[in-house]
DNA sequence: TATTAATATACTAATATGCTAATATTATAA
DNA sequence: TTATAATATTAGCATATTAGTATATTAATA
């Protein structure tokens, strides 16, 4: 019968999601897996713009999904936990679960006569 | 430097994660992991109303989360893949942890003098 | 066939999200 | 202190998402 603070839980891992359920943002945390980089390295890696790469990191910021380290002018940022790595992993396997469910989808309908 | 290719798999990535990223869906996975379930029983144990969980179920049917069986005028969900279960297990570790770090948080403010 | 039960869909208003362009902040260096 | 580099923030707009209400569909039964 879910209570209520059971459903808060549930929001807040909603919340959380909702941080991973944006492509750019997982490109980021994508990179970031490699280990700790600058704003500017993100922006030249993903070829997006500078104000828009600092948006999406300080969603992740404020979410907790990732920690900021100022060296100089520079700002450098990396995952707070590594399950969440380990999230988009599994994310992706279910992914790829899907895309192969739909090629075997498509080679039985090429192999109608 | 990521290529078409890549971005779009990253774009499905986030079609997932955004199915995740919302509080009742997650409630919806939630009961669905106990196995099969009807509508009209998910909506009352999680006491939402009809309309709105058909609307939940249906964005989840869609993007392959939860499949469908009919019996009857009644239907049959059931959690399209077992993956999909385990990284909400892996985000609500993700949660668990920022809560611990907090209570700490809160812990050592309380310990000061 | 008319009725009822179970589920799904369409429409709409409210809210949230993401993007661009411009500007502000922070820290270093001249 | 002025200038510059790196990053962050804000405003405004377009689009997307959500929830409620009403209605439609589907299947079983009288």
């Amino acid at each position: 019968m879910i209570d209520e603070a059971q459903m808060q839980l549930f929001r807040l891992q909603a919340e959380i999601c909702k941080t991973m359920a944006d492509y750019k943002r997982l490109m980021i945390l994508h990179e970031l897996r490699e280990g700790e980089m600058s704003v500017g390295q993100l922006v030249s890696n993903l070829d997006l713009p500078q104000a828009n790469v600092s948006q999406h990191l300080s969603i992740l910021r404020e979410r907790g999904i990732v920690t900021a380290r100022r060296e100089g002018t520079s700002v450098y940022y990396s995952l707070a936990n590594h399950k969440i790595g380990q999230a988009c992993d599994l994310v992706q396997e279910v992914l790829a679960d899907q895309l192969a469910r739909n090629q075997a989808l498509a080679n039985s309908l090429g192999e109608r006569k």
